[in-house]
DNA sequence: GTAGGGTTAG
């Protein structure tokens, strides 16, 4: 067996060595040397070896340098890399295309694009690696066009691409939201007849599932020669992305069936599916499942299974989760704060907040968005702002949403001129969305002439926007400016502005059932409605009375009233009521904030009923419960 | 020596 390099016995080796050579029990001298150059390579210290060979104890091969690249690249020692790589070049070695290779890969996998740019472009010949290499690591540090412009230039160079190199491409081509050039690249991918690894199939698939095109992402996974775990994953996580959670269940029975097991990435998109519909239900099946499988509640999936308790209306299931993970991060922390926030436990959001920070947990922005829009939720005015302020503590800078929570709480208080104020004298440039929390202040306050004034501010700055224009149409309606209410909805008309439609859904029996607004294709339809006039006297007879204020287009009286019996969480609510089990717990979602007349009416249900009714709104939860609601009406 | 999938705010 040929030495790699020699231990002169002249020289005074590091002392680690010196140790571990003289406790070796075997004397032959390439067992001796084997084993030095193992310890060598395993050493955490890289600049000794490098300083070894400096003065002469050490005499290097090419492969002594890979070696110590590819430590540096797995522990990401940028510092040490730059070390090695500059002592190869005083070496006695020619620049090598495998070696190289590597560092272009260790600049990359460090973080620093420029050197390894720097490496390609000085390097006297490229292979596909080399250009794969750089291309994954604009990839994968927030730099995808690069990457993708890459791509040609290495075709007209002559030099074929491989599976690497698309796997690559398409991850980049989906972060880049670059599809046009995502889909050319998926015709040069068939070219060179790499559609079918599954490698490029799951990165290809996740790409068209990202614009949400599942046809092709479906017709991608069924040609692939082979299926693992992570193509499965990226079909099912395309569908929860989609919050087509009907789906994600379906490809998740099926890849049970074809002899898959689920993994953390598995159940973490089946729960974020089920937060997105609020199908506790199946959440709490899937969560059942997990269990059974052996699968640990590592954070990652905590998160994510409290993140769905908690949005499918759970907020003590969300707890429990919360309190049984063994390792908390700050997403973790978060997540609890953001749901405390959303059921409008403002106090409560506060005392686990100073918990976090009594435990040392550094908060992040996002911590910030969630303290602050607990304190708007639950009109915590003096909270909310001693909050913003305590962001410099922590050296956090406020960004756009924190003003945004901050002109949210000053509206909902009514303080109307003092968060225009506020904006006037916000550091940084106000966005469509500050604008719109003032323009919802209005509405609630029914202030016309700020409202307007707001509105157009919106207007400019998102004009693609439905929301702004139905508030502005809502403020001048329920003032009973009738006239510009329907001058609004003209304009919206004309302009093509196209308002989201209303849609409610709850769970029954495992299965979800979606009522859209003025929409009558369900099955039972002629049922629910006779139920809901069944319960409409009940609740008059217990002072009901509509508000005609929340039918907002310009129609007659009568007509008003009866269209307000068509909203479709009251739809939604009767059809829970009449398919329930007595007592259960009913949990109505709506993709928009919810009516106030519904609220009003959803109240008196619980009363009349006996029945605990919780409502997600597009804001947050309602527990509505003996004829009260937990936001105290103030949402 | 080069590759793919997951969470938190609004």
């Amino acid at each position: 067996m040929k030495p790699f390099f020699l231990l002169r016995a002249t020289r005074t080796p590091h002392p680690s060595v010196l140790s571990s050579v003289s406790s070796l029990s075997s004397d032959s001298s390439s067992s001796l040397i084997l084993q030095t150059k193992h310890l060598l390579r395993k050493s955490q210290d890289r600049l000794h070896v490098l300083s070894l060979i400096d003065s002469g104890s050490l005499q290097p091969r090419l492969d002594l340098y890979s070696d110590l690249i590819k430590q540096c690249t797995n522990l990401k020692k940028l510092r040490e890399g730059m070390a090695v790589h500059q002592h190869f070049l005083s070496s006695r070695f020619n620049p090598d295309i495998f070696l190289l290779n590597s560092v272009v890969n260790m600049y990359c996998k460090c973080g620093s694009l420029e050197d390894a740019r720097k490496v390609f472009d000085e390097m006297p010949e490229r292979d596909v690696v080399t250009w794969t290499a750089l291309m994954t690591g604009y990839a994968q540090n927030e730099q995808p066009l690069d990457a993708l412009r890459l791509f040609p230039m290495m075709l007209g160079l002559g030099v074929p691409p491989n599976q690497f190199t698309f796997a690559t491409l398409f991850k980049a081509a989906g972060a880049a939201n670059g599809y046009e050039i995502g889909e050319q690249v998926h015709a040069v991918c068939v070219k060179f007849g790499c559609d079918l690894d599954v490698y490029v199939g799951s990165s290809l698939l996740d790409m068209y599932a990202r614009q949400e095109r599942m046809l092709e992402a479906c017709l991608v996974f069924d040609r692939l020669e082979s299926k693992n775990e992570v193509s499965w994953n990226a079909l099912i996580a395309g569908y929860a992305r989609k919050v087509d959670g009907e789906n994600a269940m379906m490809k998740f029975r099926e890849m049970q069936r074809s002899g898959f097991k689920a993994t953390h990435f598995t159940y973490s998109s089946l729960f974020s599916a089920c937060a997105g519909t609020g199908a506790l239900e199946q959440g709490k099946w899937v969560h059942a499942h997990m269990v059974k499988s052996g699968q640990k509640l590592i954070a990652f999936i905590g998160n994510t299974l409290l993140d769905m308790y908690a949005k499918a209306g759970s907020i003590q299931d969300a707890r429990k989760v919360f309190d049984r993970l063994d390792k908390r991060d700050v997403v973790s922390w978060n997540s609890m704060l953001k749901a405390c926030a959303h059921h409008g436990l403002g106090k409560e959001t506060i005392s686990l907040f100073e918990e976090m920070r009594s435990f040392g947990i550094q908060p992040n922005h996002i911590t910030f968005v969630c303290v602050l829009s607990a304190c708007s939720h639950a009109g915590l005015l003096a909270e909310g702002q001693h909050y913003l302020k305590m962001m410099k503590l922590y050296k956090l800078e406020p960004e756009v949403e924190h003003y945004v929570t901050v002109v949210d709480l000053l509206g909902r208080a009514g303080l109307l001129e003092q968060a225009q104020k506020f904006i006037d004298e916000m550091p940084i440039e106000p966005n469509a969305a500050v604008w719109g929390a003032l323009l919802g202040a209005c509405r609630m306050h029914k202030n016309v002439e700020l409202g307007k004034f707001a509105a157009e501010r919106v207007f400019q700055l998102d004009p693609h926007d439905s929301g702004p224009p139905v508030l502005l149409s809502n403020i001048y309606a329920s003032t009973g400016r009738w006239t510009e209410a329907a001058g609004v909805r003209k304009m919206m008309k004309e302009s093509g502005v196209k308002k989201e439609p209303a849609c409610s859904w709850v769970e029954v029996e495992n299965s979800v059932h979606m009522f859209v607004a003025n929409d009558d294709s369900h099955p039972q339809i002629e049922e629910i409605l006779k139920f809901w006039e069944e319960i409409n006297v009940k609740i008059k007879e217990v002072g009901y009375v509509p508000d005609k204020n929340h039918v907002l287009l310009f129609v007659d009286e009568e007509e008003r009233e009866a269209r307000l019996q068509y909203h479709c969480e009251k739809i939604a609510l009767a059809f829970a009521l009449l398919n329930m089990p007595p007592g259960a717990t009913i949990r109505i979602m709506k993709n928009i904030r919810v009516c106030g007349d519904c609220h009003s009416a959803i109240k008196l249900v619980s009363k009349v009923m006996e029945r605990e009714i919780i409502v997600r709104d597009k804001n947050r939860f309602h527990h509505f419960s003996k004829g009260s609601c937990s936001c105290g009406d103030y949402w």
